[in-house]
DNA sequence: AAGTGGTCTAGACCACTAT
DNA sequence: TAGTGGTCTAGACCACTTT
């Protein structure tokens, strides 16, 4: 199939050069709005880069910055050789981020985290090797629930690592650090993590804590920490009521 | 606080220009090696980009490069006029694509989308509402199944406004539609679209056309597209069995 | 051969922060 | 005032694709 090619036209639009907003996002504004409008559309060949200085006279490394900002948000595709197209809508690159939990952590009615239990629990085989530990080594194990007024917003389960040479385990064990790990504040000891999102059915202790009838449907967020020495630090999970958190996003051109 | 600086001391690591790798990604990654190693913790400041410049034999432009490859992931943070610092771990940096659904979509036994129904449907309330329409206007009503051999994946069902005058309605009808915006090719009609994940529990008629016994726990992935006027061209929602999929991400340093 | 994207240079100038 | 990040220039050179 034959690209529709761009229109070589004066442009529209110019760049401001006295504006706060540099150069580099003027221009990939201006695309993004003309990809929006309809102007170019998927599958068509964006204005070589050489034409696009002369266009909006700007120095061909201001005109790159603009196409990778486009190219990172995943608006267009470049081909070496053949030029810059615009892209389709593509479900696959839709992304969720836990900001939407993080919201629900810092709303604005305040919310509270009661620690409903700690205790040291030595680890059966499965605690062991979610924690590279063997079988009765000792474990912290924490119970929180996660309120805003009366309402149970969500219940988090963990076991951290016990070991007195570590200054962690006393760090996690404050009520704050979950405060912390949400607001990216002094947990210097972190180096990394998983995470895994499932849909379950709530079970009994699961629904009475967080006040929901059975049954019931809610989000299981599982985690795994690890440090800067690659061990791990802790395993645990958040059972989420389905009616108080949701993913949103969306994909697509968006006109700033 | 004081926040720890870097030490200044003779590069480890050097810059290959014979390398297939361009400068200002090496140079990253050294920097990203660093910090995994702990080198530098979060909070500490990295060596100033003119610094950076002499130690790698590289021009402010690339250092410029490399410091902004790792402020996009999330690694440092900088601010003008004090220096570029490592960030800690933070929750809500995590972000989850909808490539596992993709996967799920694309497996390797080979997926095939059954069309359990077509129909010409009234617009009631709640439809007319989702796509702009008035009640009793017409929409085309499908139900869809992917399957992996016997296996039921997910199960899909939207409305999309019937307007004769656009070929869109021919275009997604099409059982290779749905194939098609997940791989992202030739859905030049859709500008973009919102999507909504949640829990839920499975319905009656959901759950045996899953082949799940009741209860049962499913994602509820809601989507609306609309075309380059903005106009809404479908709304519907996928149920996903929750043992079939799961999202999966990680947080933290990346060591490539 | 001509045109395309991709990298890189060696500076300049600016805005901001610390001292 | 000195040091920091941030933008921008006007080229050069390379790798790749198309004609």
């Amino acid at each position: 199939m034959k690209k529709r090619d761009a229109i070589s036209t004066r442009p529209t639009e110019y760049i401001d050069r006295a504006a706060y907003e540099p150069a580099y996002v003027q221009l990939a504004n201006i695309l993004r709005r003309q990809i929006a409008a309809g102007i170019y559309r998927p599958g068509d060949r964006l204005p070589s880069e050489a034409q696009l200085c002369e266009s909006y006279e700007v120095s061909p490394m201001t005109v790159r910055r603009s196409i990778n900002l486009l190219l990172d948000q995943g608006v267009v595709s470049t081909a070496q050789g053949r030029g810059t197209f615009v892209r389709a809508l593509e479900l696959g690159m839709a992304t969720f981020d836990l900001q939407d939990l993080v919201r629900l952590f810092n709303q604005d009615g305040g919310t509270t985290v009661k620690l409903l239990d700690v205790r040291i629990v030595l680890a059966d085989e499965r605690i062991a090797r979610n924690l590279g530990l063997n079988v009765n080594d000792r474990t912290i194990f924490l119970r929180r629930l996660l309120t805003k007024g009366n309402e149970a917003l969500f219940y988090h389960r963990a076991y951290l690592v016990f070991d007195p040479t570590r200054p962690i385990v006393e760090a996690e064990m404050d009520v704050t650090s979950l405060r912390g790990l949400f607001a990216g504040t002094e947990n210097a000891l972190l180096k990394g993590g998983e995470l895994t999102i499932t849909a379950t059915l709530m079970s009994a202790d699961e629904s009475q804590i967080l006040q929901t009838p059975l049954p019931a449907a809610a989000f299981h967020l599982e985690h795994h920490f690890f440090d800067f020495d690659d061990q791990p630090i802790s395993w645990g999970w958040f059972i989420c009521r389905s009616d108080r958190l949701r993913f949103s996003t969306r994909v697509g051109i968006e006109v700033p």
